[in-house]
RNA sequence: ACGCAGAUUCGGUUCAUCGCUGCCUCGACGAGAGGGGGAGGAAAGUCCGAGCAACACAGAGCACCGUGCAAGUUAACGGCUUGAUAUUCGAGAGGGUAUAGUAGUGUAACAGAAAAUAACCGCCCGGGCAGUAAGCGUCUUUCGGCGCGUCAGGGUAAGGGUGAAAAGGCGGGGUAAGAGCCCACCGCGAGGGCAGCAAUGUCGCUCGGUCAGUACGCCUCACGGGUUGCAAGGUUAUGUAUAUCGGCAAUUAAGGGUUGCUCGCCCGAUGCCGAGGGGUAAACCGCUAGAGGUGGCAAGUGAUUGUCAUCGUAGAUAAAUGAUGAACUAAAACAGAACUCGGCUUACGGGGUCUGCAAAUUU
């Protein structure tokens, strides 16, 4: 199982990221905030990008910001083949947005990243 | 030893599994494999000073802002070092704070008679007791004397519980009472000698009799200050404008630029010709070897400097440097590079090293 995340799965253009929040679906599994924007894939074959954000607003210091966000990066690693074995092949544009003033622990996360991946395997 | 003071230093480590990033080698510059790098002492705040870059540059006056003891140090600084003076905390080692000038000028809460002019209480002097006010007691035969009170006048700044601060202090003389009014000593100021590069210190010296209040401002003086920051700025690809630039013609006027204002200076509407390129968060350069680190020796009290040797030490771009588990040992503190340095300030669990202090306690 293919457990790597270059850079290549990560959502770097602007308009993709526009056309996201302007057009995507969104939930809420605490303590994570989640967008969809979905499309037919052209071969067939699944394909994902995604972003992680931890804004200013609920975590005022850097280090924080940057230690939720490699925990949300390493949940969504070691989960993302709950999205690879989907039955219907899509091409998912996906944004994971962390809200809560607290710094929470890496099982919570992985908890609700799994939940959020199971959801948009559906 | 415990306890203090100062300086300096460390800022979790190891293993396993799964990952990220850019570099080198193989491969084809791809996929992939291997190797060896990968946050801090503050990376933070963005408070000073520089480098670098672009733009501006015609100067003058005024404003504005910053700095303000001395010498040194440095690329530079408002930093740092050493020192000076005053003040303050501590038993001590030591620590904190302040510092140009005073010619002029303003304000000083509360308290206090009064916050700098001198008034008030008080003290003293001689006079009146009636005209708007007040006489009384006592001695005396009376005139009148004495005492108290009271009224206005004059002289005083010694005393007046305050306060951050009260117009030199103490003693003697002097006086109606007092006062540097006079004198001695101390203090203060100026000069001179000596010490020091200097700030300044000091004195068996000379002069000045009062010369010196404190705090915060205004003010004055000296020195300094162009603006914007790597999203600076450059190269390449694509290439449809209204930006922008150059030339010519035309026009002197709205407006714009020159840190703010005034003057001065510069550019100018529009047309034609030529150049140019918005967006795509495009790619690359800038981008890390630098006033660099470490060690030795030398100079210096020191900041620092010189010299020799040695080391190669993050360069990401939606943004890597991680996650989980285990052990040490206790779920380490503050905290995450974004062009680069020198400082300052602020945050920080727990240690290590060196030097110094010694009031109390224990050995």
């Amino acid at each position: 199982m293919d457990k790597r995340l270059p850079k290549l799965e990560k959502l770097r253009s602007f308009g993709a990221i526009r056309r996201l929040f302007t057009e995507g679906r969104g939930g809420f599994v605490y303590p994570l905030r989640y967008v969809v924007y979905a499309e037919h894939s052209d071969n067939d074959e699944m394909s994902v990008e995604v972003l992680f954000s931890t804004p200013k607003k609920f975590l005022k210091r850097a280090n924080k910001r940057n230690k939720v966000r490699r925990r949300m990066r390493e949940a969504y690693r070691l989960n993302k083949h709950l999205l690879y074995t989907s039955e219907d092949p899509r091409m998912l544009h996906v944004a994971l947005i962390y809200s809560s003033k607290e710094v929470i622990d890496f099982n919570t996360i992985e908890n609700a990243t799994k939940r959020i991946l199971e959801n948009l395997a559906k």
